[in-house]
DNA sequence: GTCTATATTAAGATAGAC
DNA sequence: GTCTATCTTAATATAGAC
């Protein structure tokens, strides 16, 4: 670790007080909606200092994303670091933590259509590399998985994969939560239960 | 049915091709990155002429949406037109034909996000009135498969009905499509496997 | 690095002739 | 109802003083 001066902490620590307001804003809103004057507003800055840290609206939002894709990563530590969890255990507990984290309204979700953020990060190489680490993490669940025999042998891993990641921008999870009688824990419930055994539902092999 | 002049008839064809061109545009790119001049252009007039068609932006996605709607609402009629058919058969008739439209590029997906378009829609009759009607139908089978044990009764119906609808917009779809190496066809069975049976994979009772 | 003020551009919408 | 030309606004981005 480097040695860091007074003046760079500062630095560092106003960076990640913006995007954590760009996350959230994201989150909110998604990238097209979100204006860089409401960041700057929100953070209590100019917008030309914004500019000093960040060099477009692209660059604010894939920080974020990477800044989210590397909570991402502690979550898989975190289900790495259970002594008797299994890979369907795992692979429950990264789709939990991801469905909790979308209807707290802290998940920036990127626009699925060819937006000119999706070029953005597939530029970058923070974002990338952590992708590839969390699809290899979760690929070598799904396949244990599918070796125990608790997750379908039938799906192509990458099937499994993709589901899991669009939990991220699940949109029953706001229908449900608009509705307003239910508990976000109970929402979490239902939304795991049709992910992982289904509308039609029979209890899974545990 | 009100007898039509020739000269309404062109007109309501005409609208018929901008609204058709419209749908395809909502599909692949969404209402925000959706341009009036990119429609007209495609529709081959001025966009002047599409303003005395439609009174705005929002109007003119609202008219896709609401013939997207309709065409729901004619699948609807053929499932319940089927004989034999059962009502987890409908609803698993319904959703494929959702996720091969998707697939095909032909679903208009609404903002899930609160966008201009989506307080427009809310304020739109015609829309709403088949939205009701879509959910009420819906909603009947919804009820009548988990009485025969097709539909896990744990669930709430409405929890049900919003994870059908959410597969209009499901990513998991293009993502495979994106790989390159499945058929549409493929593709919508793993998906369907994945809503009905879920990651964990016990057949259903049928 | 922060600010105020401004440039630039893209897109929704309209004026007015025919 | 169709067109060309124009208005208006909002939002990204930058200039330049301190």
């Amino acid at each position: 670790m480097t040695r860091l001066s007074f003046r760079q902490k500062v630095h560092l620590a106003r960076e990640d007080a913006i995007v954590g307001t760009v996350k959230r804003l994201l989150a909110e809103k998604g990238f097209d909606l979100m204006t860089v004057d409401e960041v700057a507003a929100e953070v209590g800055i100019a917008k030309a200092s914004l500019y000093k840290h960040f060099p477009s609206k692209e660059a604010l939002a894939a920080a974020a994303m990477v800044q989210m894709m590397d909570q991402a990563l502690e979550q898989v530590q975190t289900q790495e670091a259970q002594p008797g969890a299994t890979a369907i255990d795992k692979l429950k507990g990264i789709t939990r933590w991801t469905l909790q984290t979308q209807l707290a309204g802290a998940m920036p979700t990127l626009p699925a259509e060819n937006s000119s953020l999706r070029n953005a990060l597939i530029a970058h190489k923070g974002y990338m590399d952590g992708l590839m680490e969390l699809s290899d993490q979760l690929g070598a669940w799904i396949v244990q998985a599918q070796a125990d025999g608790t997750v379908n042998r039938a799906l192509p891993p990458e099937a499994v994969l993709y589901t899991i990641f669009a939990r991220a921008c699940d949109p029953v999870l706001g229908f449900l939560k608009a509705g307003g009688s239910h508990s976000d824990a109970q929402i979490v419930d239902w939304v795991m239960l049709t992910c992982f055994d289904g509308l039609a539902g029979r209890p899974a092999v545990t």
